[in-house]
DNA sequence: TCTTTGTATGTGAATATTTACTAACGTATA
DNA sequence: TATACGTTAGTAAATATTCACATACAAAGA
């Protein structure tokens, strides 16, 4: 389901990814994005049919990394605690490789009026909560995670353990090492977990 | 440290929550204010000195409310994770009364070339990390509360399942009740911090 | 090989719309 | 008579988008 992309459509991703990183998602203006690809404005439009396919197209991209992601720890052979902890740690690498997609993924507030970008960012956190919750359910059932709470809840715990603290980590305008530091708080949340 | 607001001041915020819920804080904007009060454009700027000082007094309202809302559950002769069950539901009574409210708490990327904005959201939300999180330490100090995770890591769980859980609700278009189902995932944390 | 033609990609200039904000002026009332 | 509060009619700046037109280049036809 890869939709294949020209260079220049990659190029202006990139670059989109960039002026996220530096100015948020208000950053990404077409004039802005135009200026640093060294391009006119107009140009733009040969490559994308408008700016909300630009973001579009940087979702997507995230929505696939997110997902192989996800795939590779959901299939992995380990307990649920561990895939949990791979979890985590997976996506603390790719946030700090790429901060940009942190400013993006909180940026739900901007999209209200957008309906294809709004669908599209609650899709991929479906996605993500959902797969998170069958791992915990199978530990569950495997005895590796503790049943006296509801897997739903545990899901809403994790999840939001781990949005609020990318989230400190950007307000912190990154000044800690978010894998380290991650890594850490991963592990009180496999004591928690625990039977 | 409240500030007087005069009667229109306090219609003019009321009415910026109104806008804010029906279509965010994108809905805010000076030309709806002031067709929603009935009002020129001009007028308003009788009564604020400009836009951001009217988002300014949007957050101290609610800092405000936080504030006396923490305090109560701070000062209240309870057990620390009753005072942890006390500050969701309160939490959660202030989010199902106002919805805009949430919409303002999750803008913060769109505050983030107003500085003022900025600062006085991540005000906010410190406090009541810090506030969190003497609760806990003092918790786990009288046995209350499992000590063999650190008072900070358990901060960002409790605060961050909260988060989510809002948010949830918010992009479910306010499909359930916030309150009911909080009470029920409050009891799992209570579980989940208990010795 | 030369010419034609189509396509992909670029440009500058203009567009409409939205934004927050201001200046000059009016009027009731304390 | 001053001040508090309102109006009308503007402003400048930013936004995404579109227009007609240019150029390079490759394939096709003579």
């Amino acid at each position: 389901m890869t939709l294949e992309l020209s260079d220049r459509q990659k190029q202006i991703i990139d670059v989109s990814l960039e002026l996220i990183a530096e100015n948020g998602i208000q950053g990404l203006t077409i004039k802005n994005l135009a200026k640093k690809i060294g391009f006119s404005e107009a140009a733009l439009y040969r490559h994308y049919e408008n700016k909300t396919q630009i973001i579009l197209a940087i979702l997507n991209y995230f929505k696939e990394n997110m997902a192989r992601l996800l795939e590779v720890v959901l299939n992995a052979d380990e307990d649920a605690i561990s895939k949990i902890n791979h979890l985590f740690s997976n996506q603390f690498k790719v946030f700090s490789q790429s901060p940009s997609i942190v400013a993006v993924i909180f940026s739900e507030e901007l999209f209200r009026n957008e309906t294809l970008l709004e669908k599209k960012v609650s899709e991929i956190m479906n996605n993500s909560i959902e797969k998170l919750s069958s791992i915990i359910r199978a530990g569950q059932e495997k005895g590796e995670i503790r049943s006296d709470i509801d897997a739903r809840h545990l899901t809403v715990v994790v999840m939001g353990t781990l949005r609020l603290f990318v989230k400190q980590w950007q307000m912190s305008d990154y000044a800690f090492d978010l894998v380290k530091k991650g890594d850490e708080l991963s592990d009180s949340i496999k004591k928690l977990l625990q039977n």
